[in-house]
DNA sequence: CGGGCTTGTGTGACTAGATCACTGATCGAT
DNA sequence: ATCGATCAGTGATCTAGTCACACAAGCCCG
């Protein structure tokens, strides 16, 4: 079974899954399933708790929190190798969470159930290892998306999301898609991404942003 | 012993431990030590991780994320009952924490040893239960905290703080703690107090805020 | 091809909040 | 009674968020 030779070996793709136990990987790999979801499906949201704990292989997922208004943040993002774990053992207690996860591409990821999780929990110390590596990793990012919020600058948080995000150079994203992405409103982006345009630091197309001068954005962002 | 009889039946008072095995609790009360400290004590820091696990019996810890400005959020209380279960088997790993925990009254404290949370989170799954239900409350916490910071008023908010944290209609806090409790400028406070006052809602002194018409107040909380 | 439609962007006017630089009030300790 | 420390009030100014638009670019479809 090629499914069996894949399950096999994803386990080691998860920093600190490579020394579970013998026969926990075996748990591991029989009881959870790879699955491939399209982009935009939604993982998780308020009153759609998932079963599973899911370990990504590819792609990614983002996890915003959203706001009567319509106003969102990027709490954060789960890259391949990562595991969703905030949404799964925690959620299932307290159902009271304005976040959603998203699937940003198409993803493929291995899903524990939750039986197994609670399993390999009580058995490994690698495993347990791994979970709380992976809450606390969540966290410090919580940590740093309200420091961000409370703290920081606009126009140094909108740099640092255009350098963090850009590849090659390029970032293709709309004005609103950024805005939500760092809480604010969509003409605020607007008008500060002319402002670095004036400064010669970006070029803007619709939908596209390309970094022209990447030390002037740095030198805003590092401030 | 009198510590003893203490130790046995402070377990009950969390929620979710009653359940706890039998042979558990011994372990949990034999291996575990009631600890005092005064108000105003550093529980834990950037730099200063606690290497036990608190449950807190009397009393409140207040834990803060600080900026390098000087300004800080609070991000959460915990109170009796309760337990600073974020800060320990998380904060260990990712040391990057910029948040610290603060004894907001003279608390006592049963201090569980990060051995005896690795033997119980392996053998019971009622202690298992116990810490993630307390993960998931501190981190629902966390997205309010980062909910209300980007996208509710500050007028709103500060309502808010005052109704819930009033004892008897009366607040004891300077402008400047209220400002720290909110993550803004004490200035801020200030104009926001003095309209309230204006409103006939409260009324002020040096270091106390009167509550006269709550029901003033609670409309703008509500709003 | 020229309308419509949707989506993305630009802009002015205004309000809310943050920052700076102060002044004045209150209180406790000597 | 005075001094020093802490707490509170205030104007000026800047940054950010809100509202109400106009305008532009791409897309579909006859």
């Amino acid at each position: 079974m090629t499914t069996a030779a894949k399950t096999e070996d994803w386990i080691d793709r998860f920093n600190g899954l490579s020394s579970l136990e013998p026969g926990l990987r075996d748990l591991l790999t029989k009881r959870s399933h790879v699955v491939r979801l399209p982009a935009e499906t939604v993982i998780f949201a308020p009153g759609k708790s998932p079963d599973n704990l899911l370990l990504l292989l590819q792609g990614t997922v983002r996890v915003q929190q959203l706001a009567e208004s319509g106003r969102e943040v990027v709490l954060y993002r789960v890259t391949a190798g990562e595991s969703c774990v905030l949404t799964t053992a925690c959620m299932l207690a307290y159902e009271d969470h304005s976040a959603e996860g998203i699937a940003e591409t198409d993803i493929v990821a291995a899903a524990i159930p939750r039986g197994v999780f609670d399993d390999l929990v009580a058995s490994s110390k690698a495993f347990r290892d791994f979970v709380f590596r992976a809450y606390s990793r969540r966290i410090t990012d919580l940590f740093h998306v309200i420091e961000d919020i409370a703290f920081r600058r606009m126009d140094i948080r909108l740099a640092q999301k255009i350098i963090a995000r850009a590849d090659h150079g390029v970032l293709k994203a709309t004005h609103a898609q950024l805005a939500a992405e760092l809480g604010t409103a969509r003409e605020v982006i607007s008008r500060q991404l002319a402002e670095f345009q004036r400064r010669g630091w970006i070029a803007q197309s619709r939908g596209v942003i390309e970094i022209i001068d990447c030390d002037g954005l740095r030198g805003l962002a590092e401030t």
